[in-house]
DNA sequence: TACCCTGGCGCG
DNA sequence: AAAGCGCGCCAGGGTA
């Protein structure tokens, strides 16, 4: 295959040509990583079925990509071109295709219209474990390593080395041509693989998924600046008038955010107790997962929690000094303060922020949202547990709801609908629990009704915190709780909190054998499959208990893609709006305000999917300006 | 200097 | 925090 670089626009144009209809790679490298402000240098392809490939690059190394007049000239001929000369129902193969597509300026139409194979997204659905990188896979399953050697090529300075946009344009174009040739044959191996685990289907629905994913990531969401900025104000001065007030308490200034420093002051200067740890005395081990997803396990020292002990759980709830509270305030006000700075980085220039939701990035199946991070920010309810069961929480208003920073555009608003107790529903659907079944379909609030089953009923005040328990052992026992650590939430007595789970196995007789059945298929098969056919390894029979977890969580996130594809289908073709986030058991939508009740009313009946399983997925909406006010 | 790990904490 | 799961982000601190 002949390889066709420093193409003119008008070669590109002809080449192309030549791909469309067909199935062809296509590859960008760009200065940057946010479509919003990065240019294109450089796109390669690769298409073998016209014994075609090459790039078109802009020719020389790039300075200052902001000012540079001529790349941006050249960058929207060459997607111009993209959007012109590749028909519908060509199969566009892309590796992380969603970085790809923006770059190019893809088109919803020409989106919709291609056909999308993400080569990160074969690999995460055969083994979510797997990593991800285009490196790092071709190593592993295509058993070379061209990348690394066309990185070699690049300027040894890791300055240099990392900036693509900086390289000589003969080595960028061999590099981005190279990467699609491995593109290609990545989706030619994993394709007959993914066919023969019967993924095939859960791939074609994830691709649609994708490809709305693009238009959310795109469309983006509205943030009101005015609001960020007078909080961003406000969060500083408490944060500074907290800090003054823990060193007059210490005696001296010094850097509370580090975890060693802060121990000391504590511990050591202030004498303060350390607290005690129930489980270290008896010898335990802690495991914990590294960031490359090892487990490991550390020894505890007898008594000791970790080394620091100054986590805010255990300056409250263990410690019970007076300044645990000053901490855990000042930590929050730090930490909302950091958020919204993260938040002012992010806009574009019409305030709008477009966060990444990942397919590829969790080993459950769920989505991951990154830059920012739109599932974690804080609601309007402050929790607070003590002994696992939640009393009370106090409320966060104006400057520490910052929920409230992100808005509709004029004339919209946000419509959200999220299910209510969306993973119990999951077990018990998949446990086929006859009780919980029961439970489901009377639509009541299933905790309460365990409860009731459980404990019978006991007046509103009991009935309140055995609803709290049975939420906790509900969950403890999908995610694999043990009864020791039950006890220790629970603030019981060994033979107390066996008794309850005891109880709670014997209202639900499925649960427990269903327990068992995750364990011993996935010790049988070396994985499991959720009832969308996602698989989810594992090899190791000590981590094989976090399958139960995994069915669930996996199984709700693709239920919610699927009520996200039918949703997108009617908002689409009715012009009634966009979905602009998911957070795992939610989807947030902006219309025209004229729209609202009746966007609502679909919502709440589409997403329950009834068709799916039999029950339906009960879903409660909400209405409002921002996020913070629904 | 760049990178990795840890502690801490927000969400479901 | 704990052998309860799954994430992303920040800052400190150690190491190559």
């Amino acid at each position: 295959m002949k390889t066709l670089s420093n193409l003119t626009t008008k070669e590109f144009r002809d080449v192309l040509l030549q791909c469309s209809g067909k199935t062809v790679v296509l590859d960008t490298e760009t200065t940057g990583l946010y479509w919003w402000e990065a240019h294109l240098t450089t796109v390669g392809f690769h298409c073998p079925a016209a014994d075609i490939e090459g790039t078109i690059d802009i020719g020389r190394p790039v300075e200052n990509a902001e000012t540079d007049e001529e790349l941006h000239k050249f960058e929207k001929q060459v997607r111009a071109i993209i959007k012109e000369c590749l028909a519908p129902g060509t199969i566009v193969i892309m590796h992380n295709a969603k970085f790809d597509m923006s770059f190019m300026g893809v088109a919803t139409s020409n989106c919709y219209d291609w056909r999308i194979m993400d080569t990160a997204v074969m690999i995460h659905l055969w083994d979510s474990r797997e990593d991800k990188s285009l490196e790092k896979a071709e190593r592993k399953f295509l058993g070379t390593n061209s990348k690394r050697a066309h990185i070699e090529e690049a300027p040894a300075d890791r300055k240099i080395r990392k900036k693509v946009w900086l390289w000589d344009p003969k080595v960028r174009q061999d590099y981005c041509v190279n990467d699609a040739r491995v593109t290609y044959q990545l989706a030619e191996a994993f394709a007959p693989m993914l066919k023969q685990e019967g993924l095939w289907k859960l791939f074609e629905k994830d691709m649609r998924y994708l490809k709305l994913i693009y238009k959310v990531e795109h469309y983006g969401w509205m943030t009101d600046p005015v609001y960020i900025g007078k909080s961003s104000l406000a969060l500083e001065e408490h944060r500074k008038d907290l800090e003054e007030r823990l060193f007059d308490a210490i005696g001296y200034e010094f850097n509370w955010r580090s975890s060693k420093q802060l121990s000391k002051a504590l511990y050591e200067d202030m004498g303060i107790a350390r607290p005690i740890n129930p489980f270290a005395s008896e010898g335990k081990n802690k495991s914990y997962k590294t960031k490359l997803g090892f487990e490991r396990v550390q020894e505890l020292k007898g008594g000791m929690y970790n080394s620091t002990m100054t986590s805010t759980f255990l300056l409250m709830e263990k410690v019970h000094h007076p300044l645990g509270e000053l901490i855990a305030a000042l930590r929050e006000a730090d930490k909302l303060a950091k958020q919204l700075k993260l938040w002012r980085t992010l806009m574009d220039q019409d305030y709008v922020i477009h966060s990444n939701f990942n397919l590829t990035g969790t080993r459950t199946g769920r989505l991951s949202s990154s830059k920012p991070n739109l599932a974690n920010i804080p609601s309007d309810v402050r929790g607070r547990f003590t002994q696992g069961v939640f009393s009370g929480g106090t409320t966060r208003t104006e400057e520490y709801n910052l929920r409230k920073g992100y808005i509709a555009r004029p004339g919209m608003k946000l419509v959200s609908v999220d299910y209510k107790q969306m993973e119990m529903r999951m077990f018990g659907i998949d446990s086929k629990d006859p009780y919980m079944i029961e439970a489901l379909t009377s639509g009541v609030d299933i905790h309460l009704y365990i409860a009731h089953k459980v404990w019978g009923k006991c007046g509103d005040k009991e009935d309140k915190i055995h609803r709290e328990w049975s939420k906790t052992i509900g969950f403890g026992l999908i995610y694999g709780m043990t009864t020791g650590a039950l006890e220790h939430k629970l603030g019981m007595t060994r033979e107390q909190s066996q008794k309850v789970v005891n109880d709670y196995w014997g209202a639900f007789p499925r649960i427990r054998p269903w327990l068992f059945d995750t364990v011993n298929t996935c010790k049988q098969y070396g994985y499991l499959r959720y009832w969308s056919g996602r698989i989810w390894r594992e090899e190791t029979e000590m981590f094989m208990y976090k399958g139960a977890n995994a069915k669930i969580q996996g199984g709700c996130a693709d239920l919610l893609s699927i009520a996200a594809l039918r949703l997108d289908e009617w908002l689409t073709a009715n012009k009634l709006g966009n979905i602009i986030s998911f957070v795992y058991d939610e989807l947030i939508v902006e219309c025209k305000e004229e729209d609202q009740y009746r966007v609502a009313d679909k919502m709440l009946e589409l997403m329950q999917v009834p068709d799916l399983f039999g029950i339906p997925f009960l879903t409660d909406a909400k209405i409002g300006d921002s996020y913070g006010t629904l």
